[in-house]
DNA sequence: CGGGATCCATTAAGATACTG
DNA sequence: CAGTATCTTAATGGATCCCG
């Protein structure tokens, strides 16, 4: 994280404003933190575990996830329809920054708010 | 992360849903690591950094990341009046997470997004 | 300079019904 | 089951003016 200068420091294709871009929307990481914890993960599955997501965003959601290379889409060709998804390459990646958020979020969620 | 079935999988009161409720909101993780890198931040110079930014957005931000405990906002009684914002102990425990989602961008905005 | 107040625009998200 | 389509609502952000 080296900035010596105001323009140096604009976010703009940086690596940083990357992430934010991938990780943006209100259920995204959401949706990573489970198929971390559950490896695969049906669409409906989805929606029971993220009750308060709509079909149409958890939808949108994953396409996005999707297209950015996070998570894998898998379908399966029969009456019912069989979905699953899980985590790609690149999205299994992310599961040390998910770790360290969550331990983060346990210890600090009963501290005291004080400086 | 362990969790055995869909009722423990509920992410209410759990430290991950407590810090995506502090780091909500389009612009906090940007303000956090403007700080993280400059250590004090004025709010006109924040504003530079960040200049898709609003007033009333930046403002609002950070009146909850202090209200959150992440910063401190640090007022001189002056005129001009001269404001500055700095990592409280809470936001600096947040350094680590920034930094491992930082270089995560660096590292994977290249990378092809294929699986 | 560092905002607050107000009003407006845009976007994200929700509800519901429907389909292959 | 796994979505899509449509419509509606809520949340977020932006522009502008103002004040100590």
């Amino acid at each position: 994280m080296n900035m010596d200068s105001i323009e140096q420091a604009k976010l703009e294709n940086t690596g940083f404003s990357y992430i934010l871009s991938l990780i943006n929307g209100k259920y995204k990481i959401t949706i990573l933190y489970y198929l971390t914890a559950f490896d695969v993960v049906r669409f409906n599955e989805m929606k029971r575990y993220i009750d308060a997501v709509s079909f149409k965003t958890l939808s949108l959601s994953l396409k996005e996830l999707e297209s950015d290379g996070l998570i894998i889409r898998n379908e399966y060709p029969q009456i019912p329809p069989k979905v699953e998804y899980s985590l790609a390459a690149r999205g299994k990646s992310l599961i040390p920054i998910l770790e360290a958020m969550c331990e983060w979020g346990e210890f600090h969620k009963t501290t005291a708010r004080e400086m």
